[in-house]
DNA sequence: TATAGCTTTGCAACCGGTTGCAAAAAGTTA
DNA sequence: TAACTTTTTGCAACCGGTTGCAAAGCTATA
């Protein structure tokens, strides 16, 4: 059916290994059996399988990309960034959608049996053993988006958490809010933790007062909109809402407006993330950005350093946020 | 590094071939002999190397996953479904990022390189030529999101474009608006054309005047605000806008807001695609629902056909869109 | 022109599996 | 128990490539 090595052999006149040097790069051929070869590959349009050559060569180019996060729009840019840097790079993304369903043990193996090179876990969700795993099987990993760690068993990259939570403490403060609260992710999430924890110490080390501390359910439009909708509805709402992501935030925002109040006059919102939908006008939301296409990076660079120098010490990296203004929260006295 | 058949084959005693058989469905392999590999494949923790067998038997299980829509939300949800359903089937989507600068013809080679079982292109915006050349390269391939025609060249799974324009005037006709106009997409885009001819050929079946007609620049936030914008300030505006795409309507959401009008009481707004989003009861847009989960469904079944069955002549599958109803329109006489 | 040194080439073994074929083993029947 | 089937097993070739090694070809030098 397809052509290989030996049908371009054969019309060139030479060995195969002949042909297979031509294409393989640093491989001693000379000029004339080159154009030989080249001809006539070209002639029958040859192109090298990938798969037979991985045999030898142990290398796939292959990256599973593994996620459980496919409801969170900003993963949408995520993936876009990931595909294209890693095809800028020759790797070839294998795509891993860990949802409930599909158990992580298993798509250890399958990506075993596929001989990836490497793998992405891209989740801030995910717990930690999940990378670890991969790590314990030899393959090269690293958790984009995970959590940092003093002591990590695999390479991290991601943002500061409990800096986050302090550059929101900082905001509201120094806009005069006084009256705080936290609206977290999911209670047992770390990274909900982390921000928690920054927010709190900062609030502490200004002497502000302590904020009220509740959590939604999901990092989720609906969630964030339910629990909003249950503190206006039970409590005395707070000057300013601290929310652990930015489509939490866009819940909170539409319930405090159904409810009659104003966004930033009454109440006051930054969130985390900065997705693109978070500069639309019609939501304007001030947050925290993560700075997405620098962890991008960085945790392809560290993957393909992984390819190249075999088992380092793994590192955690922090990568810093920054605040972007934008229209809920009252402007600077 | 790795455990191979040898390894396995040599601490059981017995013949690579024999091995290889117990993890063959459908062999030949006595109770004794396959309990015997079987023990000494889980002492040595042994999973066979998919790559190595796909070189004989000429099936890899991946499926190329090719798109370029990595902006729009709703793909998130589209990949989300189609890596689940690829999955569920045992097969593996390798994705591809067909930006600018990612050409289509390298990626059938690099496909092709990596031997994949099918592929399937979805994308409502990429030419058809693209599905094209991987049918004549001799790979099985399904256009998903694709544009409807009588004698398709490749398989296409879609919506009907024209019936779902059809079925915006009739909303619009039926609930008594007379100044209509039709809001675009890009407009060399085939599916915008089609919306287009299906609502014009209804409005004048139905007698009523003939709308205004402009298009956006792309299917975005941004592209739907601004023309929105130019058109509230260059014209007068229509009582009521069919939008090629939620997203775009949600921009132009924005920009008649903005400019001091109501919806659904000065303006009338109606999508097409019912993303998530559009259900968020701060946007709560009236729109077309495609029928993603079908759509997606239905794409898997055929790539999976094809793997089974080769080459049958290709098809083109339209599936039914359904109205919304939310609140950008006013309400039914 | 003979010789040394470097480059190019083909042979054959190998990567980790599968599979047709024939021999061996087990099961059936008389 | 012998003869005949059927099942199980191992051998060896193959899938489409790569690569170490030695032989062949070339160039440069004396």
């Amino acid at each position: 059916m397809a052509i290989t090595l030996n049908d371009v052999a054969q019309r060139a006149g030479v060995s195969r290994s002949a042909v297979s040097r031509t294409f393989t790069d640093g491989a001693s051929v000379s000029k004339v059996m080159r154009q030989k070869v080249e001809d006539a590959a070209i002639e029958l349009g040859y192109t090298p399988n990938f798969l037979a050559r991985s045999l030898t060569t142990r290398s796939t180019k292959l990256i599973g990309l593994v996620s459980d996060n496919f409801h969170n729009p900003i993963f949408l840019e995520v993936f876009d960034q990931f595909t294209r840097g890693l095809q800028d790079r020759g790797l070839r993304p294998l795509l891993v959608n860990l949802s409930e369903t599909y158990q992580a043990s298993s798509s250890l193996r399958m990506l075993q049996q596929y001989s990836v090179d490497g793998v992405i876990v891209a989740s801030s969700t995910l717990p930690p053993e999940v990378s670890e795993a991969f790590r314990s099987a030899g393959i090269p990993v690293v958790n984009s988006f995970g959590r940092f760690s003093l002591t990590p068993k695999v390479d991290v990259v991601g943002i500061d958490d409990e800096a986050c939570g302090q550059i929101a403490a900082e905001t509201l403060l120094v806009r005069g809010y006084k009256r705080l609260a936290f609206l977290g992710g999911p209670e047992p999430a770390t990274s909900t933790q982390s921000r928690l924890r920054g927010f709190l110490a900062e609030l502490q080390r200004a002497g502000g007062p302590a904020p009220d501390i509740t959590f939604a359910e999901a990092y989720s439009f609906e969630a964030g909109r339910a629990e909003m909708q249950r503190l206006l509805r039970e409590t005395t709402p707070a000057e300013a809402y601290f929310c652990g992501d930015d489509v939490l935030s866009i819940g909170a925002l539409s319930a405090i407006r159904d409810h009659g109040l104003r966004v930033p006059e009454d109440i006051g919102l930054i969130g985390v993330n900065d997705m693109q939908m978070s500069g639309w006008q019609n939501i304007n939301l001030t947050t925290i950005a993560q700075p997405f296409a620098e962890i991008i990076q960085t945790s392809i660079d560290v993957i393909v350093d992984m390819l190249q120098a075999p088992k380092q010490p793994a590192q955690a990296r922090r990568l810093p946020c920054r605040l972007v203004e934008r229209g809920t929260l009252r402007a600077l006295p």
